[in-house]
DNA sequence: TCCTAGATTGGAATTATTCTTGATATCGCT
DNA sequence: AGCGATATCAAGAATAATTCCAATCTAGGA
């Protein structure tokens, strides 16, 4: 078991985040995020914290996932045209969609690996964010 | 000038693709893709394709786009929660949004580029399909 | 030519998300 | 503690892209 994970799931937010007033809506949301990373769309999320905050809409909801993306203490994650997902993981990642089983799993870059590497970028590119999707199986292993 | 890339968009389809019906519409769609490869939204593909169609119905751009993309004719490219946009451009290849401009540059992998080299891939994942979107500025030359 | 499967159309329906508005809560200051 | 300014919340209405539906149409084969 990973109780490094484990603990930071248990707490709230990490650090104070500038200019970022902390609400029990968005401690919550943001609770729930770090509690169970399974890229949970809205209405997933919504469902999760109504059972500690039985009141909060769904437009709350999208409010404080949209804070926190702002500022940077999760991001938002598409695939296709379908509902936006949410993800505590915010260092650089990809993200890799088993189609059998619908579930979604974080990739990381492998340690010193630049995007010039193997993408031919447009000369005097500046990159400020990467997306990088991935779809296919999980052979049985 | 690139004759080659001017000789196809002035076409329509490249060859018949099998167990596609190849109507007018489908025809049109795909020549204006490759007349303009700038990433129209079905939208845009409506308004262009109506000079040689009038009366052609949004449903059925719809319906032709996801036509050709089933058939491999043609990609769909998605940013963020924005419309879809198609792309005539079938190689492997990511998408360079420039936040400045709006316009979107395709962006080939270097060549001999193997994924696995750059992503911590799950154990025995079989990659189906990439989408690689970077999102920036392109610097004043 | 006639039949049939598939294509097209226009409009209605869907769905995720955003907007609006009024009510609440919080912050900084005295 | 009290007050004004500001930010947040909630509920439902509104939006916008896309899909669905039912009714024609069309092309190609028997």
């Amino acid at each position: 078991m990973n109780h490094r994970l484990h603990d930071r799931a248990a707490n709230s937010l990490p650090e104070a985040c500038p200019g970022l007033r902390m609400t029990p809506q968005r401690q919550e949301v943001y609770r729930v995020l770090m509690g169970r990373r399974d890229h949970p769309t809205a209405n997933e999320v919504h469902s999760r914290v109504k059972k500690r905050l039985p009141n909060i809409s769904l437009a709350t909801v999208y409010n404080c996932l949209e804070t926190l993306v702002d500022h940077g203490l999760i991001r938002q994650v598409n695939f296709e045209r379908e509902s936006s997902r949410y993800c505590p993981n915010v260092n650089e990642h990809g993200h890799f969609h088993d189609a059998a089983s619908g579930t979604i799993h974080d990739i990381e870059f492998k340690p010193g690996v630049n995007l010039a590497d193997f993408l031919d970028l447009p000369p005097g590119a500046v990159i400020e964010d990467i997306e990088i999707t991935l779809r296919g199986k999980l052979a049985a292993s």
